[in-house]
DNA sequence: CCTATATTCAACCAAATGGTTGACCAAACG
DNA sequence: CGTTTGGTCAACCATTTGGTTGAATATAGG
């Protein structure tokens, strides 16, 4: 990939990582695999609206999505967060991940986005 | 801080990340602390347009600004970025923090980021 | 074949974003 | 004092963003 490619790349994700509903989205990704329209089911906006959203998720790279039959499956694509992740990492040098604190802090942020939508 | 807080500061965090000037200005201020000024000069664009992405920066915490004198000092406060580093980590579970790795990252970004500007 | 389901498309809208310019204010200088 | 310097403010503009609705498309089921 050429600089301006990555460099464009890292835009995109962290425009991608902006939204509180596209955040909570890749969250319930976390979990499983879903279908567009049990991805939309949780949030109080149209299908489309969620279309949308998954959209920009997959022009960032962060999920990809495979048509089978009439369903469309998302499916999480953490990698794609590495670049902008070890950007951030070069700032705080923050210490390796604390799997159960982020267990509880997503926990928070899901209710929180829930209570949102 | 309350949850409706914590996710709203992550929002700030990564809105204010998806913009190459912000990121560049962080990566300078990495260097050292600067002036408005100076930290206006290697880009193509007006001390207003800086003056407004500071503003963005500093109400996502990202930096602190401190006026002595008639200059404003801006100084990183990377401190901000650790929930949202945290975050990011969660999906990857990349290895702790590669220093070199980054460095090399970081020149090419930056390089690219100022032919940009 | 007809209909229901899954999803996107297109047109539209309000608000936010990223930039400009020119006026403005405050501090330092001669 | 008057002028330069550092920085923000205000008004403006084009583009993007995040949502809506209604029509369109494609697949599945009876």
């Amino acid at each position: 990939m050429t600089q301006a490619q990555n460099a464009k790349s890292i835009d995109l994700i962290f425009a991608a990582l902006a939204d509180p509903t596209r955040r909570a989205i890749l969250e319930m990704l976390l979990e499983d695999d879903m279908a567009v329209t049990d991805v939309a089911e949780p949030f109080e906006m149209s299908l489309a609206a969620i279309s949308k959203h998954l959209t920009i998720l997959m022009r960032a790279g962060l999920i990809a999505q495979e048509k089978r039959g009439r369903v469309k499956w998302c499916k999480l694509q953490p990698d794609a967060m590495r670049a902008s992740s070890i950007w951030m990492q070069g700032f705080g040098q923050f210490e390796a991940l604390d799997l159960e604190g982020f267990e509880r802090f997503l926990e928070r942020e899901l209710d929180e986005t829930q209570d949102m939508a």
